[in-house]
DNA sequence: CGGCACCGTCAGGGAACCGTCAAGACGGCA
DNA sequence: TGCCGTCTTGACGGTTCCCTGACGGTGCCG
């Protein structure tokens, strides 16, 4: 899992303690913007697009609560509130203005961080990739496993979507044989050729005008297959 | 705010503790579901529909940390965990699990209510929920748990509902035979593809103008089913 | 020129899958 | 208790899909 690094903007009026933090999550691969009051951290939020926000309140120009409503006044970006109150109204206000979380000082960096992760694992799992390919008069929809050609919805069974959906994911680029067997066939079928030349037949059947003549499908002797993007 | 009521399912083994929790939610306008084990909580997380779950850890029957990742397998339901344990590895095991928050005992009542509007807010802000699906002469109101084709209401048992309110909620895409298992029916019926079949020709029944060429609730062999938005 | 490897095509049989009808099991309710 | 709606289980025909096998074409190389 080597992901691109995730950004997180850190706001703290205390130096030490904004050190600190940048020091252990830039240890652990974040991508670390710091803060220190909360003007600034409004204008970092809109120049350095973090995916994440760790908000301490008490800073000394803005109410911390202030500055929750600054970014949801126009981004969702995940709000981890950090605080010396323990208990009191400041924690439901917080959450309630649109904080995402809310860890009390002190605190292990270790539960931060995992907050952190949680906070980002679901701000981005909600906005699922529609992932379309297209390939001249193709479309290819990975996310409703439909093809269509000229507008028209094109009936394919299983294997051969599955096919289609194997090069359609590396479109442009050619897929060893091989590595289609493996993926759409499993294990044990790593000389079985000809289901490829079988399946490559009938899928330019369906997509392509002149089946004996394929413009999408292309073939390289010896090595796979590639969906050409043309 | 007179939005309906959320709905939370509360999974606690201590029948003290989630007698009061119950109580106490429901004074606040919370809709309630109660489970006792981590096995009574994936079945009420399936029939139940809940939009968050509040589960303490240390069951009888199952480890907390199985019962997210039963959850996780099919869902993206908020959940907030409870937990007597204030330190150690818990805490950010359970949040990488999947957990969408921590709380640790003795806790705020108030504090957990906030947290739980926050998670809710996160969910339903993320996914937009359109109340009602059209589907040709078919509307399907999510919100009302209705259908009606041409302006009458269809009558639907609670599985066919399930069933349409599922392909609805993925309107125009191809969902799983697994996934409708899963979301349907629950655990433990991966393979009994039967079901779909049965259940598809019943919605037909009520819902097609020619059921043996349905224009709605459309098949792809080996797959799954869609519900057509033509 | 002839062998070889690879590709594309066609046809057939068995298996998987779908849709349908029917009957038994279960649970709520009068 | 008996009824009724619902869910579950079973069985059957028709269709689709997948695998197998056979044949011809093409490019490469000895």
């Amino acid at each position: 899992m080597s992901e691109p690094a995730h950004r997180v903007l850190v706001v703290d009026d205390e130096p030490a303690l904004a050190r600190a933090l940048a020091i252990n999550l830039r240890a652990h691969g974040w991508d670390v913007l710091v803060a220190h009051d909360g003007r600034g951290a409004l204008d970092a939020a809109v120049t350095g697009h973090p995916d994440v926000v760790v908000l301490d309140l008490g800073l000394p120009d803005l109410d911390g609560l202030e500055v929750i409503e600054g970014l949801r006044g126009w981004t969702t970006v995940p709000i981890v509130v950090l605080s010396a109150r323990q208990h009191g109204e400041d924690k439901i206000e917080a959450l309630d203005r649109g904080a995402d979380d809310y860890v009390t000082k002190p605190f292990a960096i270790d539960e931060l961080m995992a907050r952190l992760r949680a906070a980002v694992r679901r701000s981005t799992a909600a906005a699922p990739t529609v992932a379309q390919v297209v390939a001249g008069d193709l479309v290819v929809d990975l996310g409703r496993k439909r093809v269509s050609r000229r507008g028209d919805d094109v009936r394919l069974t299983p294997t051969e979507w599955s096919f289609l959906e194997l090069l359609a994911r590396h479109a442009g680029k050619l897929v060893p044989r091989e590595q289609i067997l493996r993926e759409v066939w499993g294990f044990g079928y790593d000389d079985a050729f000809h289901y490829l030349r079988l399946y490559a037949a009938q899928l330019r059947r369906k997509l392509e005008d002149d089946p004996s003549h394929p413009r999408h499908i292309v073939t390289t002797a010896g090595l796979g297959y590639t969906l050409e993007t043309g």
